[in-house]
DNA sequence: CTCATTCCGAGTGAGTTAATCAAGAAGTGA
DNA sequence: TCACTTCTTGATTAACTCACTCGGAATGAG
């Protein structure tokens, strides 16, 4: 039940990229300063949060990331499943990714009490992630 | 955020002591076959989840291991953090097991906004594991 | 005693995590 | 065009975790 350091890293980079949005694009070491995050590993963050769309990119001076979606329609729910990997916590509750779980006794007969329970974990945190936007992160950033 | 098989299999190991409580004890050939566990593996689940004191065994012909506790007293929120550790995605929401975060920029001020939404994660997590017993899991069993 | 079973520590191979590195492509300004 | 900056890409790595596996010691029944 463990958020990777990945995610983490994707989701305040994603915050900076927030709060800049509309005003300025970010260089990577910019946003590796401002969170602490190792600015290589940082990089194929970035480049992945790239290539699932969410942001743009330019190279060269005066280069660096955007947002390219407004912050509204980007939940984290999606940032951590781009990064992550699925959010349910066996693969056989997976509504994004499911996965037949093979060894279990119950595998075909859909009364596993395990799938069930877990079942209901995974609409818990899905229905967390998948309405919390990036706008919402940063509101609650300024707030505090 | 992904349950582990040793915690996977250990909740399938109490279904079992769950079902016999009270009638027969059970020995890990017999909880390995019926739910498909290897059984050196199950061996030390069994060893951690008696050293929790959840349960009590005896060596030798006719020995096996029982349920020592009532099923009702007996959440899966507890059996995971046995097995797996902490529910919390990340340390510095876990209420079991706080961890400070050292590198995050807002280490201190308790105004991170990950640290914000993975304490209603976590709180949803446990909300729903420290809520469910060995009881109502063998129920949903039986139903199923 | 012998045999069955749990107890316990250690080991292992595959895979994942969290980086790190090196070389290349594309922009900017001179 | 050249120098310089920044992103792009793929490889590599060290440490760690996961899911077992093994060997032998201790305990209990007959």
């Amino acid at each position: 039940m463990k958020l990777s350091k990945k995610s983490e890293y994707g989701l305040r980079a994603l915050l900076e990229l927030t709060l800049a949005h509309g005003t300025a694009t970010l260089q990577r070491h910019d946003i590796a300063a401002r969170q602490h995050i190792p600015v290589e590993f940082l990089e194929q963050i970035l480049l992945a949060l790239k290539r699932a769309g969410l942001l743009s990119s330019r190279r060269g001076m005066k280069g660096g990331y955007t947002l390219i979606k407004q912050p509204q329609d980007i939940t984290l729910g999606q940032v951590i499943r781009i990064l992550d990997g699925p959010l349910a916590p066996i693969g056989c509750v997976s509504k994004t990714a499911y996965q037949k779980c093979g060894d279990c006794p119950y595998a075909n007969h859909a009364q596993c009490p395990v799938q069930h329970v877990m079942g209901t974990v995974r609409d818990a945190i899905a229905g967390i992630l998948d309405h919390y936007t990036l706008a919402d992160f940063a509101s609650s950033h300024r707030k505090g």
